[in-house]
DNA sequence: CAATTCAGATTACATCTGTAGTCAGTGAGG
DNA sequence: CCTCACTGACTACAGATGTAATCTGAATTG
């Protein structure tokens, strides 16, 4: 098929392109993997960036080319988890869900799948296992206090 | 390739059964998938069991049948998390890394990932999302007197 | 002892992930 | 104006995952 030559919702759209779906597909519904995950959090840093930024970001550390970049960012916005605006003849990327979100639910799954959605055994297994530092402890308490009032 | 009767080792025992590994091989090492941790809860509430038992008590839940589970118990015996031991014709299957070990290093992944390694941050989540009961606070303050000694 | 049944082994297959290569259009530079 | 570089789009492909069907041998049962 022919394709348009003005910047456009990067790669498949396929089988969900209508978007007159109802329900379940409210942006970051989608898991972010791993890789994903690495550039969500560059653009979680600054935004809007292009791809080449972002690869500038992330190839170094994680020893990718930008082909591998380019790919997980146009996944991401295929997972609705990035908005593209077309930026002359590049794309600029900006997340949807904020990091905070994001975060939110994960932490809300590992609680929930791990410690039967109880906070007080995953504190307990950070304890144990000398996860948390001086400093996480007495932030900790000071979040205690605060709860308290 | 004719096929020991005597029940053995299920599945892909291929490229390590030797046992005399000596680096990177320790049991636990290979990530649990999502399915897999259903199979895992189960024998970590009783083991050993049989995948028939262990059938009994995900299948239901999960909408599986057995053959599913007979994939996922292979699996996760191929890597090296579950021991099988013949019990009669079949096997009985037993975690080789406890849930506690488990549950420690995914919690520990998501703080790492997510929270730059400190507790806090994922504590202060928690907290904003009132993802913390009553009893959790509670709980919490009790293990933070226990540290404080 | 033969037929049935049940367990594990093998195979299947679509999707997701990690990681990249290639193609084609567009704007910039000569 | 033509060529080249850069960018996004498309294609690729192996391994993991979710989910299951089929095959085969062994144990149970009549």
């Amino acid at each position: 098929m022919a394709i348009e030559h003005e910047p456009q919702a990067p790669a498949g759209t396929g089988r969900e392109s209508t978007g007159h779906e109802g329900i379940g597909r409210e942006p970051g519904a989608e898991r972010i993997s791993d890789a994903e995950y690495a550039v969500m959090e560059s653009l979680w840093q600054r935004a809007p960036q292009t791809a080449a930024e972002v690869c500038d970001n992330v190839c170094a550390t994680r020893g990718w080319t930008m082909p591998t970049v380019k790919t997980l960012l146009a996944r991401l916005v295929t997972k609705g988890v990035l908005a593209t605006e077309p930026d002359g003849r590049r794309f600029l990327y900006t997340p949807l869900v904020a990091r905070n979100a994001y975060v939110g639910t994960e932490s809300r799954r590992l609680v929930d799948r791990l410690f039967g959605g109880r906070a007080a055994p995953l504190f307990a297994h950070l304890a144990e296992n000398e996860a948390l530092s001086d400093e996480d402890i007495a932030e900790i308490e000071h979040l205690l206090r605060e709860l308290r009032k």
